[in-house]
DNA sequence: AACTCCGATGTTATATCATTACACTAATTG
DNA sequence: CAATTAGTGTAATGATATAACATCGGAGTT
């Protein structure tokens, strides 16, 4: 299923960039910082991201419009479940996945009859290090949102 | 929290044409439906979804930049976690929440120390009468992506 | 009543995200 | 070499969402 035929330099190039970056990149972000190295349109980053959505070495993340590389590449190939984790503070993002997770989706699909061809979860709210920071959003916390 | 003052004219013109409808809508096609009753700029119809998001009535399906009616308005106040299921056929919607699931990722939340906000679930696929009829997507089906 | 606050409204313009259409290149394979 | 297939470059456009500003109207004062 997942064709393995090498990355073309576009491909490689918006790869890396997402890679290098600890946040999420919007497709223009990706544009911008592609600039440099030739990059003109916004279709030249949708092509390569299609391609790497496909073979799973990256994802999108619908809730922020943006996209990430994918911390797992070499565990599934585009094939398994993974939920996301993003701090509204800081943007960075933890992928996990949970087969009981799995397993309580497949057993509603089975009750009714639905074949599910691709799951999205994504959790938002603010990590361990943020909370720790007293950013904002977290109840509690002197000195925010006071009025 | 959810403060429960009275839906507006607005507000209620666009939950009425969610409800009204079976399937999810996009912001502007809600404009669209809603130009008989004098709506004339998207953030009319935005303005209205915000408020119907914060109070629950209304959901956001990320991955389909569309709005539906909740299924279940009375049941939370826009508290619980919900999964939806949509058919990427009919592009019917269901709505439905799983306790296991919940316990799940309140669990890696804790093990994390995240805190969770909000959370997003969408599974994609075939609803069972359209896999009946054969959609397209159904593998083993007949006539269908030949070539 | 006059005053103030706050949420909602109407309108224009603009920002942001994504795709269509078309012409072309390069590698693969019969 | 012809045919096929993926990829590329460019311009134009479509689709989704928000910013900024002026105004309105109800609720609670004083």
């Amino acid at each position: 299923m997942t064709d393995h035929r090498p990355l073309t330099r576009n491909q490689a190039l918006v790869l890396e960039t997402l890679t290098a970056c600890e946040e999420p990149l919007s497709a223009y972000a990706i544009l911008d910082r592609l600039r440099g190295e030739g990059f003109r349109a916004p279709l030249q980053v949708y092509r390569a991201l299609d391609k790497l959505l496909q073979t799973g070495l990256v994802h999108r993340l619908d809730s922020l419009k943006a996209f990430v590389a994918c911390a797992h590449p070499h565990e599934h190939g585009g094939e398994a479940t993974v939920a996301f984790a993003i701090c509204e503070n800081c943007a960075r993002v933890w992928e996990f996945s949970d087969s009981t997770i799995e397993d309580r989706f497949e057993a509603w699909a089975k009750a009714e009859n639905f074949l599910t061809r691709a799951t999205t979860i994504e959790i938002s709210g603010l990590c361990a290090a943020c909370r720790e920071a007293g950013a904002p959003g977290e109840p509690g916390q002197p000195g925010e949102r006071g009025a």
